[in-house]
DNA sequence: GTAGGGTTAG
C-alpha cells in the first residue's frame, strides 16, 4: 500500500466499495479521486459565445425583410437570439425617433453581455443624438453596460448624474473598482452607501470583506462583521465565505475555522476557502485534511481546490501527491488550465524537480507571466542563474511585459550568484518602466546590490526610496554587516531607530556587525534589547548571539548562551565549533563536533571549514587529516578551495613546508590565492626564504591588488635582514600603485571606541601610555626577555627598532587598556592584522607584570594572555 | 442583470 499523507494515511488509499464509484475515478496505483464539477469558468463561457454564433447562422441577413414595419420588435427579436450584429444594422437603418426604451435596453444588455464596448458607445450616443432622457431603467442600464464592458470612469460618470438608490448598480460599480485594486474607491462607495440610508444586500457585504481582506483593515473589517450580522446576514454563505477569506487575511485562523464549523450551508466555494486558507498561512497539511474530508465526504471538487491543494503539496513537500493531482488534473480535462499548470510548475520546481517543471512548462499551451516568473525562479533555485536571465530575456521576445514579481525574481537571481551587470540591466529596466516605486522591486534590488558586494549602489537605491519599510532597513543593515562595514551598519541601526521599529530580523543582521568589531558593549546592549523584546527565541538570533559573544572573545557566555538553545540546529554547532577553533581550544571543538554528530546532525562543507581550522589552530595535524578524510570518503563531500587551504595551513604550520607544497601542485581544483597565502605564512614561520619567493609569485600573479602578500613577504625578507630584498618589494608596490593597508588596534572602553594605529602618540594619555610601554620593556630585560628584533622590520641601529617595536598599535591599545580600566578587568583588544611576535611577546610578560587577563583577538584568531602564558601556545 | 475561493516574491 502506498502511502502520502503522513497524518492519517490509510484515509488517502480507500479500499473501493468504500466510495461512489460513478462519481470516482480510480487509478492503478490505488488512489481514488472524487470527479469535480463541472463548474468551470471555460465551459460557461465558450457555451454563450457558441450560441450567439448560432444566432448569425439560423438567421442569415437575406433572409430580413426590407419593409420592417415596427423596428423595434425586430431588433429585440435580434438581441434575444444574441446576434448583436445584426440589431446594430437595423438600428442604423430604423428612423431614429421611433425607437423605443425597451429597444435601447435590450441592445445595451446584449452589449454588455458580450462586452461589446463599441456598440454601446455608439448606442449611447444615439441615445444623446436623439434627446431621450438618461435616467431611471436606462440610466441603469448604460451604466451596467459601461462597468461590464471596463469603462469604469464612464459608467461612474453617468451612476453620479442618474442618482440611483438601486443597490444592483452600487455593488455592480463596487465590484468594478475592487476588481482593478481599488479598494479605497469601492470602501468610499460602501461608506456613502450608509450615509444615504441605502438598503443593502448579500453581494454589498461580500464585496466589502473583500475590500477588507485586501487592504488588511482589521478594525473596520470587524466592525463591519458586527453590522452584517446585525441585519441578519450572518448566515449567507457568501458573506461567510468571503469572511472566512478576510480572517485568514489578517491571520485569524481560528476566527476562520469558527465561522466555518458554523456555517450550515457550506458550499464548494467555503471548502476552497478553507484549504487556500490554511495553505496560504503557513499551515498547509491543515488544508489537506480538509481536502481529504472533502473527498470522503463526497463534496464536488473544482479547479480552485485542485490549485490549492497542489500549492499545499509544493510547501509540505508531498510531491507524490502532487503528481497523483497532475495525472488526475489531465484526465478531468484541468490539464490545459494555466492557472493550474502554473501550480504544477512551482511544485515540482519547489520541490526539486527542475526537470517535471520544465517539461510542464514546455508543454502548457498558453503561458502567463506568472508561468514565465515561476521558471525563473526555478532555474535560481538551483543555482542556475544563467538560465534565468537567459529565460528573462526570452520572455521579453515573446513579448510577455515581466511584472514586479518578475522583477523581484530575477534580481533575487542575480543576487544569489554574483551577476552583479546583469542586475544593473535589470535595474534600467526597473528605472525605465517606472517600478522603482514599488517598495519590494526596490528592496529587492538593495539586496541584489549587497549580494553582489556593491553597497555604494545598494545606499543610492535607499537614499532615493520615498517609502522604507523594516525590510528596507535590515537589508541595508545586514549588507554593510556582510560587506565588512560595520560602522555604517552600527550608524545605520541608530537611524533606523527614529523610523521604524527593529524586529528579530535586525537583530540578527547587526549582531555580526558588533562581532566584526568585537565591540563587547554594543553587543551586550543589543543583547539586552532582544530579551525586553522577546526576541531570543528566533533561531536566528540565538545563534548570531553566540557567534557575537565568540567574536567578542566571551567564550564562557557564548556556551552558556549556547547550551540554553532548546534545538540546535547545524548552524548553531557550527558557530560554536568554529569559535572553539578561534579561541584555541581544538579539543573542545573536536568534541563539539562528535557530539554534534551523535544528536543526529550530518556536518555540511561549512561546518567542515570550522572543524579544519580549529584544528589547525591547535596544531592537531592528524585529526586534521582525519575530518579530511571523513569529509570526503564517509560524508560524500567533495572538498572546495577552503578545505584545502586548511590542510595546508595545517602542515605549513606543523613545519612540513615541502609536504604542504607537493600537496598543492597535486590538487584537483586550482589552487587560489587563499591556498598559496597558507603556505606563504608558513615560510614566515619557518624563515624559509627560498620557498617564500617561489610561493609568492604565485599569489601575485593570482590576487596582483592584495597588499597583505606583498607585505608578508616583505616581512619575511626584513626578517632574514635582506633589506636590499625588501627595498626592491616596496619599490614594486609603489610602482602599481598599491598602498599597504595600514594596522590599527582598537578597544572599546565604556561604549566608547579607541582606535590606535602604528606609531600613535595623538591620544590624551599617550605620555602614560609611552611610560607603561618602557617601565614593561625595563621589566622585560631584566628577567631576561629581549625584544625581537627582526620584528621591526626596518633597518637601523638597535636603539630605533626598539622604538618602533613600542609604536605598534596593539601594544599601545593594551597598554591604554590597563591604564584605564578597573583593576582585575579584562583588557580587550583588536587588530585587524595578524598580532606581532614582538607584541605577542610582550602581551605574555605584561599579563604576568600587571596581574590581569589581556585578550587579543587578531584577523585569525584570539590570543588569551594569562600569566605569562598564551592559549595559542605558538599556533598562529 | 452583480459576488464569495485559485498561481508567482523580498
Amino acid at each position: 500500500m502506498l502511502l502520502i499523507s503522513k497524518t492519517t494515511p490509510n484515509l488517502w488509499v480507500s479500499p473501493p466499495h468504500q466510495i461512489h464509484r460513478e462519481n470516482s475515478l480510480t487509478y492503478p496505483n490505488g488512489f481514488i479521486f472524487f470527479r469535480p464539477s463541472s463548474k468551470t469558468p471555460l465551459v460557461s463561457s465558450n457555451l454563450y459565445h457558441s450560441c450567439a454564433t448560432i444566432g448569425t447562422s439560423v438567421l442569415p441577413s437575406e433572409t430580413i425583410d426590407c419593409k420592417i414595419t415596427d423596428y423595434n420588435i425586430e431588433i429585440c427579436r435580434f438581441c434575444e437570439l444574441g446576434n448583436l450584429r445584426r440589431a446594430m444594422e437595423l438600428i442604423n437603418q430604423s428612423p431614429k425617433p421611433d425607437l423605443e426604451l425597451r429597444t435601447y435596453c435590450s441592445v445595451l444588455q446584449l452589449c454588455a453581455d458580450l462586452k461589446s464596448i463599441q456598440d454601446g458607445r455608439r448606442i449611447h450616443s444615439i441615445i444623446q443624438s436623439n434627446d431621450v432622457e438618461v435616467d431611471g431603467v436606462l440610466g441603469s442600464k448604460l451604466v451596467f453596460m459601461y462597468v461590464t464592458c471596463g469603462d469604469l470612469r464612464e459608467g461612474r460618470r453617468i451612476f453620479d448624474k442618474v442618482a440611483n438608490e438601486k443597490v444592483f448598480l452600487w455593488n455592480l460599480l463596487m465590484n468594478g473598482y475592487a476588481k482593478i485594486g481599488n479598494f479605497r474607491e469601492s470602501l468610499s462607495l460602501f461608506k456613502r452607501m450608509r450615509e444615504l440610508g441605502v438598503k443593502m444586500n448579500s453581494y454589498t457585504f461580500s464585496c466589502v470583506m473583500k475590500c477588507y481582506a485586501a487592504s488588511g483593515s482589521v478594525e473596520e473589517g470587524e466592525g463591519v462583521h458586527a453590522y452584517l450580522s446585525r441585519l441578519g446576514f450572518g448566515s449567507y454563505n457568501t458573506v461567510v465565505n468571503s469572511l472566512i477569506a478576510f480572517y485568514f487575511k489578517i491571520r485569524r485562523v481560528e476566527s476562520a475555522r469558527k465561522l466555518f464549523d458554523e456555517l450550515g450551508d457550506r458550499d464548494v466555494i467555503s471548502w476552497n476557502s478553507m484549504i487556500s486558507g490554511y495553505v496560504s498561512n503557513g499551515l498547509s497539511e491543515k488544508g489537506l485534511d480538509l481536502f481529504e474530508q472533502m473527498l470522503l465526504l463526497g463534496i464536488n471538487t473544482d479547479l480552485a481546490t485542485m490549485v490549492s491543494v497542489v500549492a499545499g503539496c509544493s510547501n509540505t513537500g508531498m510531491l507524490l501527491l502532487g503528481r497523483a493531482l497532475h495525472g488526475y488534473a489531465i484526465k478531468a480535462s484541468f490539464g490545459k488550465e494555466l492557472t493550474l499548470n502554473n501550480c504544477l510548475l512551482d511544485m515540482y520546481s519547489k520541490s526539486g524537480n527542475l526537470n517535471s517543471a520544465i517539461q510542464v512548462f514546455e508543454t502548457m499551451g498558453e503561458r502567463s507571466v506568472v508561468s514565465w516568473t515561476s521558471m525563473i525562479a526555478g532555474y535560481a533555485r538551483e543555482g542556475l542563474s544563467d538560465m534565468s536571465v537567459r529565460l528573462f530575456h526570452e520572455m521579453e521576445k515573446e513579448g510577455i511585459s515581466p511584472d514586479i514579481f518578475t522583477i523581484t525574481t530575477i534580481l533575487h537571481a542575480c543576487a544569489c550568484t554574483g551577476l552583479l551587470e546583469n542586475g544593473k540591466d535589470v535595474h534600467n529596466y526597473i528605472k525605465e518602466n517606472k517600478m522603482q516605486s514599488d517598495l519590494f522591486v526596490s528592496n529587492a534590488l538593495m539586496d541584489m546590490y549587497a549580494k553582489c558586494g556593491s553597497m555604494g549602489d545598494a545606499h543610492s537605491v535607499f537614499s532615493e526610496m520615498q517609502v522604507k519599510d523594516i525590510v528596507s532597513w535590515n537589508t541595508m543593515i545586514g549588507g554593510y554587516s556582510k560587506n565588512s562595514l560595520p560602522n555604517e551598519a552600527l550608524n545605520l541601526f541608530v537611524e533606523m531607530q527614529y523610523n521604524s521599529k527593529p524586529n528579530s530580523i535586525t537583530m540578527a543582521c547587526i549582531l555580526p556587525a558588533c562581532a566584526s568589531l568585537a565591540a563587547l558593549e554594543r553587543g551586550q546592549e543589543i543583547h539586552g534589547h532582544i530579551l525586553r523584546n522577546g526576541f531570543s527565541l528566533d533561531r536566528h538570533v540565538a545563534n548570531a548571539l553566540v557567534d557575537m559573544y565568540l567574536k567578542c572573545g566571551a567564550l564562557g557566555l557564548a556556551r552558556l548562551l549556547f547550551d540554553m538553545i532548546p534545538e540546535k540546529d547545524l548552524v548553531s554547532w557550527t558557530v560554536m565549533i568554529a569559535g572553539y577553533g578561534m579561541h584555541g581550544y581544538g579539543s573542545e571543538a573536536i568534541a563539539a563536533f562528535n557530539e554534534m554528530r551523535n544528536s543526529g546532525i550530518e556536518p555540511d562543507e561549512v561546518s567542515f571549514i570550522s572543524i579544519l581550522y580549529a584544528c589547525s589552530h591547535s596544531g592537531l595535524l592528524d585529526e586534521g587529516w582525519g575530518f579530511f578524510n571523513m569529509m570526503r570518503n564517509n560524508c560524500c563531500i567533495e572538498p572546495k578551495s577552503e578545505h584545502y587551504a586548511c590542510i595546508v595551513d595545517l602542515l605549513a604550520r606543523a613545519g612540513n613546508l615541502s609536504k604542504a607544497y607537493k600537496f598543492i601542485k597535486m590538487m584537483p581544483i586550482e589552487p587560489d590565492a587563499t591556498i598559496w597565502g597558507a603556505l606563504l605564512c608558513g615560510c614566515r614561520i619557518y624563515h624559509d626564504v627560498k620557498l617564500a619567493e617561489k610561493v609568492a609569485e604565485h599569489v601575485f600573479e593570482l590576487e596582483p591588488e592584495n597588499t597583505g602578500y606583498y607585505v608578508l613577504l616583505a616581512n619575511i625578507y626584513a626578517e632574514a635582514e635582506k633589506w636590499e630584498e625588501v627595498k626592491k618589494l616596496r619599490e614594486r608596490i609603489g610602482r602599481r600603485g598599491l598602498r599597504k593597508n595600514p594596522g590599527c588596534s582598537w578597544i572599546e572602553i565604556k561604549g566608547k571606541v579607541h582606535i590606535f594605529v602604528t606609531g600613535d602618540s595623538s591620544h590624551p594619555l599617550a605620555n602614560k601610555i609611552e611610560l607603561l610601554l618602557k617601565k614593561t620593556r625595563t621589566r622585560m630585560k631584566e628577567e631576561g626577555h629581549f625584544p625581537k628584533m627582526r620584528y621591526a622590520l626596518i633597518k637601523a641601529d638597535d636603539t630605533e627598532k626598539e622604538m618602533a617595536l613600542c609604536g605598534h598599535s596593539e601594544k599601545i591599545a593594551m597598554a591604554f587598556g590597563i591604564l584605564s580600566l578597573p583593576p582585575g578587568k579584562t583588557v580587550r583588544v583588536t587588530k585587524n592584522l595578524r598580532v606581532c611576535g614582538d607584541c605577542h611577546e610582550m602581551a605574555k610578560f605584561m599579563s604576568k607584570m600587571v596581574k590581569r587577563d589581556i585578550i587579543l583577538r587578531d584577523s585569525n584568531r584570539f590570543h588569551h594572555f594569562k600569566d605569562g602564558s598564551c592559549s595559542c601556545r605558538g599556533h598562529w
